[in-house]
DNA sequence: CCAGTTAGTGACCCGCGAGTCATTAACATC
DNA sequence: GATGTTAATGACTCGCGGGTCACTAACTGG
């Protein structure tokens, strides 16, 4: 009788699924350690894979950090575009729901990982820092950039400093990602109460000044959640 | 004829000046390269001194970074501090001169070095993590929260979700700094205009919206947190 | 059932760097 | 000048992990 548990033969010959599990194994050994410090072995283990196996379908770590990267990062952003593209009507709430839905991925999947990765290590290897910043960092600016030119033709957004850069707007959620994954065991902070700190942040900032008779939005009360 | 210049001969005892020297050579270090993977033997010989000497001042790389972290964040809230307790007037401006230091401290010194180290490393290094924490993101959020609750006191800043959590309002510097050691090169920010849109940014969050006659905070909007 | 092909294996090679320690020599004291 | 103390040295040890490659066995086609 074979083994009960489904724990499959060793030598079995997968071609086609190989790689997909090593990429998600390597995901989770860089998570847990950081590029440098984690281990081929490991990832191999996690894969339920020999050493050697893993160094057949990728040449080296670095070619494997890469692989992980642009399969995480390309759906993400095609979503967001899709969304924007099906969008019509004020801005300032899908704005709000950008930001929404940032926090969440960045609280819940390996996005923050990869990131604390590339601030850790990527200066250090600079092939993986500019595939990060072509496949990540220019089209997250690209849809920011788009939101906001948007909200300021139809005169929502007030234009000024931040307008002119965009990219301060999501500043807060980057840190809370950052935060949560340094400081969060030994001093947490509340995320529903952060993600509000931000919004009203970012409300306040781009609500034009004349609040007496600007027409669309706030009248007297409105940036809250 | 010994060496012209004035290449200190080998084998000087210097018992004083030693851990200084090898501080500050340790500094460099690890902003060159990361904690992880600085080489002490690099430290020594940027210190001008043999390996082993620097295992006789510190018993180990992890102690040297501490005593480097130690070394260089007590004098910036020292003097934080000591400015506020001068202030008087109003807080708008102190927090913005508050805001223009923070970014020029991380444009300029090793701070924003050790920032991504912890940032890199910490996970890995839990007693460095720990004393970061203690000597300065402890220190760091006091001096914001005096700012501001100076400033809702005197009915300047408008209480909200904002002022619940002050950290949220520096954020920005945050991020100019570590993009500036990630994409730095490969695509640099102005600082000046981050600067910019970083202080409008929070004068626009702060500001109470009752803009028209409004001196104290809200009389109309209060029901937010 | 028998080659021939190739996915899969893991013992091994090799460079690297933290930390050690026996030795050396600078300085103090008399 | 002799002697004792200890700062300073750097060759060495040792474990570690990326990457290799000769070998093994799972499939394939005839």
């Amino acid at each position: 009788m074979p083994e009960p548990e489904q724990a499959a033969k060793p030598r079995q010959r997968r071609k086609e699924a190989r790689p997909g599990e090593i990429i998600e194994a390597g995901l989770a050994e860089f998570g847990a350690h950081g590029f440098e410090a984690a281990r081929m072995e490991d990832v191999a283990r996690r894969a339920g894979v020999a050493k050697g196996t893993v160094f057949r379908y990728f040449p080296s770590k670095e070619a494997l950090f890469e692989a992980a990267v642009r399969s995480r990062i390309a759906p993400v952003f095609d979503q967001l575009n899709e969304m924007l593209d099906r969008h019509e009507g004020p801005v300032a709430p899908l704005l709000q729901m950008l930001v929404g839905r940032i926090h969440a991925r960045l609280a819940s999947s390996d996005l923050s990982v990869l990131m604390r990765i590339i601030i850790a290590e990527g200066p250090r290897f600079p092939a993986i820092l500019e595939t990060y910043h072509r496949e990540s960092i220019t089209r997250g600016r690209a849809v920011l950039e788009r939101v906001v030119v948007l909200g300021v033709a139809r005169g929502e957004f007030r234009a000024g400093a931040v307008t002119d850069l965009p990219m301060v707007l999501i500043s807060p959620a980057l840190m809370a990602a950052i935060w949560r994954m340094t400081f969060g065991r030994l001093d947490p902070i509340p995320p529903e109460r952060f993600l509000a700190a931000h919004l009203e942040l970012i409300a306040h900032a781009l609500r034009p000044d004349g609040v007496v008779g600007a027409s669309a939005n706030a009248p007297s009360c409105r940036g809250e959640r």
